[in-house]
DNA sequence: CCTATATTTGAATAATTGTTCATATATTCA
DNA sequence: TGAATATATGAACAATTATTCAAATATAGG
């Protein structure tokens, strides 16, 4: 395995890992339908702002997500249309597999 | 957001957090090639077999993988024809990304 | 039986992570 | 300027996790 191979999979692995948080695929499924505020996303999913706030930057960071303000709200959006066609993909095949 | 759509996410969560680990993903990506046996594994990621054996059990709780022993060494392969296509699907697409 | 080899298992450890809480920052409006 | 609201930030905490190490189990061959 060459070192750009082991490369790939650290890479999959991080992309995995940002994935791999119910929280964090629940706010992206949510915009997925249109932009949010914060404390929309957080009233949707029952958390508080902050909890909120931390995982959107970490999507920002990740830049899955984009932000813009308008007054004192901060409206979130989807930066990657990749993403959520991967998100759907997986679901569908967990779904598949969890019948059989 | 109904009970059942918080469960898909917590189940698809769970998906990717099994998949959120490099090393799993480089057995998983060894195992697509052909059956092999932990000894095999461990030697090619340059990782002590408990290692190997402990990510290939939780492997095989989900589902992910099987084995079979024969004398003293037991073989893994895949066992969800699934799991490499959504693996394969997501690598093409983060590497799209990556360029981007 | 005894030894050597392959794999598993459990405890321990270090590292990472998600949420909470308190506080800070930014913005609006009076 | 001051109060109110929205969001962000940092520290702390609990929980989870990957690897290591030592010991247990299983198998084959002498």
């Amino acid at each position: 395995m060459t070192k750009v191979d082991k490369d790939i999979f650290l890479k999959l692995g991080q992309f995995y890992k940002i994935m791999g948080d119910e929280t964090r695929l629940r706010i992206l499924n949510l915009l997925e339908k249109r932009e949010l505020k914060v404390g929309e996303i957080a009233i949707r999913l029952e958390m508080t702002s902050s909890a909120i706030s931390h995982q959107l930057q970490i999507l920002r960071y990740h830049k899955l997500v984009k932000s813009r303000r308008e007054g004192k709200e901060i409206y979130y959006s989807l930066q990657d249309d990749h993403i959520m066609g991967i998100v759907k993909y997986g679901m569908e095949h967990i779904l598949e597999r969890k019948k059989a």
